[in-house]
DNA sequence: CAGTTTCATCAAAGTGCCTTCTTGTCGCCC
DNA sequence: GGGCGACAAGAAGGCACTTTGATGAAACTG
């Protein structure tokens, strides 16, 4: 989300507007789930999300981790590995974010429906 | 949200993506907000959200328009005046997003705890 | 005619996520 | 030494939302 320097004249709005710059990004969503099933190293991920950039991979668990949604740990072996788990506050948000996942598929043909009769009005 | 052009791997957070890439943009929690209260006329909902720019708010309001969550009305009477009401669709996606937003003012303090602490680390 | 109100739109610059390409560090192995 | 795996990060370009500044169209009024 692209905040501007214009301050939004609603409290709450902004802080919803918050939570959802960080797990509004394109790949955090999908990361997210994934962790929810149970802990991934950076590599099991990068591997699931076949299409994933390191770059991008590691971005957004960075920003994922500085809001406190995700544990990182450096796990002891001869290989550097680094283990992501979500915490407490990454599990909480999941339940609106997955009743609005309820949302975006059930009504997803409305949506559609909406967007072809506007751009053929 | 910027969407780049590698596809998500999953059709679930493909759709909760592309929900988000319309409703999770900086003005339009706030305007489907107001417009939950009743319909506004543009010019009502410009004085109201004081600092928004004509543009912005046209903007969001297309969008909004576009992907069904609101209807646009063209008033009958002597200066154009055009009003927004909130679709059945519009009001069913408030439902997630409040959940979402008291997840958002609930939770706001361990959010802010965990940014100042990684960034202190 | 000029001014006002209402709403839409154009041009250009600012901003930050996303992608591509590349490099870097660490530990281990041949 | 080179190569590998794992993970992080820099530079540069792409792209769309956001902002700024301005213009335009329609109807009405003095």
């Amino acid at each position: 989300m692209k905040l501007g320097h214009r301050d939004i004249p609603s409290e709450a709005c902004r802080t919803v507007g918050d939570v959802l710059g960080q797990i509004g990004n394109k790949w955090s969503i999908l990361v997210m789930v994934l962790l929810s099933q149970r802990p991934w190293t950076f590599n099991a991920l990068r591997r699931e999300i076949d299409v994933i950039t390191q770059k991008m991979l590691t971005s957004t668990l960075r920003g994922l981790e500085r809001d406190g949604y995700v544990d990182r740990t450096v796990l002891p072996g001869s290989v550097v590995q680094v283990e992501y788990r979500l915490t407490e506050l990454g599990h909480d948000v999941l339940t609106p974010m997955n009743a609005l996942a309820d949302f975006a598929v059930d009504r997803r043909d409305d949506v559609i429906a909406a967007r072809a009769a506007y751009d053929a009005g």
